[in-house]
DNA sequence: GGCGCGCTTTGATGTCGATCAAACCAGGCG
DNA sequence: CGCCTGGTTTGATCGACATCAAAGCGCGCC
């Protein structure tokens, strides 16, 4: 990784240039100079995988944007019952504007990168560039609109249709993002990032559960796993079928 | 209710300081001068019950706060499945800022009153007064964490429990804004806003479930009805214990 | 008043997914 | 190599809620 950095001093390293996210994450809101105000208070940090980023309505002074890995944001009952309530990308932003306590807590799902920005010096930038905060609505309500299409189907589908939708989701992720697998004759393929567990927390389901709906898409041919953790889906309208989204687009 | 009103033409009627919602709806991070000019523009209408809104995946070329009334937001699978992703109150402001679509369709539960403006007209003037967007933006974030919170009853939580927790919800409400019933002695009462119907679709369940919690917290003593729409909550502590949160707060 | 309609309640039965339990599998390590 | 551990699969049973069915209730309207 280091040795594309050229000969600089180790804490200068990793301008916003060099990042992956530049243009895609909120910073993309920014222009030349704007960014270098910002770069000089940011801060890469990398999160080993289970680490808890932010804990839940405990004060966190920083926002992120995630670099790369998984986040998971969960909610808990009193008594231990847990759901995963969002999770971010790169080059998703986490944390909360307005309001000093965060009122879920953010986990590592796998190693993250997270690049962190002081909160007040941040809402300074967002109050000075009304694009910078213009951005960060507009991820909020990106974030709103999969909410509430997760409140349908947490509430509505059955368990088959939950486990093929969040399959469905990811595959098309990889579709958008993947460069790889971007031909059209090919079969889109991906990475699961979550555990059986993870995604029993993310469906409303149980482990058990989980596991049984995905076999059953594999003997039905929906899905093929190439290993546990590495999916294909050979034909994705048949798997968009399954999790209760008769037309499918994109 | 117009015997409030001074010698003026119909039309200019009802200007923004007689407006109820005035300072709590997201117009309240506007001054006299920007109000005015919001003012113009603006269209009160009358809806009645059951009338839809906006539908579902259909251009909206207007925002709108509600004034007075329940607008639910729903989303439906093709096959008629149907969840309740939100629902408005006054001074709730409707619509969906940097799209032309609505990704779910806005139904009005009671009579409704709102207050209508051009798409565009008002996000220009977002664009000037960054305060508006602000508000907006505030907005969004706290019907994200609505949809969050949501996300997890409609989870985890048991039948009894999501009942429970949506009669606390009204009672909460009826608690900060109800002035009738405010005094700490009191026992705090509220006029259910939707059906047995459309809790159910709220709440994830069917009618017949959501009857027979009714029925059941009614007999434990936890609420009284003093009619069918007309519920009392004699221990509020006790509610929120049986919708599954432990501490109460407010 | 009595009829009809929409909403609500109550009852009987069925089923999907949770729970309990145990086997399986892959990878790391002594 | 064999053991151990964490994740996963598979099987048997149970229970909460859905579904199906019918009765009850309140209210407007003739």
């Amino acid at each position: 990784m280091s040795a594309t950095v050229p000969l600089v001093l180790p804490e200068l390293v990793q301008p916003c240039d060099l990042c992956p996210v530049r243009h895609r994450a909120v910073c993309g809101a920014l222009d030349e100079v704007q960014i270098a105000q910002l770069g000089r208070i940011a801060h890469r940090k990398q999160i080993p995988a289970g680490r808890t980023i932010i804990s839940d309505e405990e004060p966190a002074d920083f926002f992120a944007n995630v670099v790369s890995g998984t986040v998971k944001l969960t909610k808990t009952l009193p008594d231990g019952r847990q759901q995963i309530v969002g999770l971010l990308f790169a080059p998703d932003f986490l944390g909360r504007a307005y309001s000093k306590t965060h009122p879920y807590s953010a986990e590592a799902v796998s190693d993250v990168e997270i690049c962190t920005f002081p909160h007040a010096t941040f809402e300074r930038l967002a109050g000075e560039y009304p694009g910078l905060q213009q951005r960060l609505f507009q991820h909020t309500l990106d974030e709103l609109d999969a909410a509430r299409e997760w409140m349908l189907l947490l509430a509505r589908k059955t368990a088959e249709e939950k486990v093929a939708s969040f399959l469905l989701m990811l595959a098309r992720r990889s579709l958008v993002i993947g460069c790889s697998h971007s031909k059209a004759s090919d079969v889109p393929s991906f990475e699961l990032p979550l555990t059986r567990a993870d995604m029993a927390d993310f469906l409303g389901l149980t482990i058990e559960t989980v596991s049984r709906q995905i076999t059953k898409l594999k003997t039905s041919k929906a899905v093929r796993l190439v290993s546990n953790r590495l999916i294909q889906v050979p034909d994705i309208r048949r798997l968009a079928k399954i999790a209760g989204q008769e037309e499918f687009s994109l």
